[in-house]
DNA sequence: GTCCTATTTAATAAGTCTATTAAATAAATT
DNA sequence: AATTTATTTAATAGACTTATTAAATAGGAC
């Protein structure tokens, strides 16, 4: 690993590596101190306990996950072209974190505390843009530009999609011997599909 | 538990809920036994190792999982109408067993052996299936009455509008304090969303 | 009742895990 | 150089794990 950070940040680095890997409870203490280099005890000494260590990654890779949703610009383009740019980029997000959906997932419904915590803040931190998202779709509907959706579904589908790829990338890599390239090829595809179906999903009805 | 059932049929039935709670290495025999009110040492006679009554519950919830799409009717319905229903039905299983998504994207994920193993029958036991589906496909596709898409990519957004909301439920369930029925209604509410907003992403571009 | 087999238990080996302790080393301060 | 502070280690407590063993109990056949 790299030597002239100092170990407190070895630790944490190969801490985020393996809990993202394998999730809270198949790693050890032991396993993070051997990957970094030192002395199990030193992984105790920094950071006290695993639960702590965890929770700093997890809350960091959590604010990731949602930041791209935390705004929604008021620029005039068209409410299709904003969002269509918002999935994009939380898609290229998750790309270069591809073991972030798999950790949420993981940790959100193993521990109840964690959930608990998260869902608190995450409902106090984004209400205000979920009002103005909420808002300006249901707007878009009454105009007709948009099919009938209520906002929590749109949100979810749209999770759905930007995901699922990140869920069945291991089971896919199992099958095939995809190399780099390929893998983002794939991706890269799987960004524009995901994408489309959303927004072909959300026109209106033909009259 | 059940008094008249044999205990070894307790001790799976009991190992299946833990399992489907907390994935495999958050439940030890311990606490299986203590669930099924027997002795520890009485699961590693009946099963012999964690891992033998692990394969045992997750084959069968997997080869569930796949079941409804283990078959695509000649029906005389049209394509759309057919495929509707298989979403349908698959939804309706997944409501039954809540917790099969997340368990499938646990072990799939965390454990690479049982991923590869998986990976082999699925390819082997579902490729005629799969090809019957994808030539209708393309056939729909062609005569314009379906947006172009590859069937792998068709799949994958099926699978995934089905399988959010049993994820994001434990989510839910911490914010907002639902009874059963409102579970349930929410859960009807979500399967037409989730059909809907595949059958109309696959509606063909207006001329 | 006795024998045989199936079921169940208590005890335990051998290993893991987290977290703490006290001691050793290195670095910084005076 | 001496002293204080920070970093790192070895050792270990105490709890928990899976799996095996031998012994105890129960049920059925004769």
């Amino acid at each position: 690993m790299n030597k002239d950070t100092n170990m407190e940040q070895q630790i944490l680095q190969c801490a985020e590596e393996l809990f993202l890997e394998k999730g809270f409870s198949l790693v050890s203490t032991t396993d993070i101190a051997k990957k970094a280099g030192c002395n199990q005890a030193l992984v105790h000494y920094y950071f006290r306990t695993k639960e702590n260590l965890f929770q700093l990654i997890f809350q960091d890779k959590f604010t990731k996950f949602l930041y791209i949703f935390s705004t929604f610009d008021d620029s005039d383009e068209p409410f299709t072209t904003r969002l269509r740019k918002k999935m994009e980029a939380h898609f290229d997000l998750l790309i270069q974190n591809r073991q972030i959906p798999f950790m949420i997932i993981n940790e959100l419904i193993l521990n109840e505390n964690r959930r608990n915590k998260l869902v608190k803040s995450i409902y106090n931190n984004n209400l205000d843009i979920y009002r103005k998202f909420d808002s300006e779709l249901q707007e878009e509907i009454k105009k007709g530009n948009i099919r009938p959706i209520s906002t929590l579904d749109l949100l979810i589908n749209i999770v759905s999609m930007n995901i699922i790829i990140f869920i069945i990338l291991p089971v896919l890599e199992s099958q095939f011997n995809f190399d780099n390239e390929e893998i983002t090829e794939l991706l890269e595809q799987r960004k524009h599909e995901a994408v489309e179906t959303i927004m072909c999903s959300l026109r209106p009805e033909k009259k």
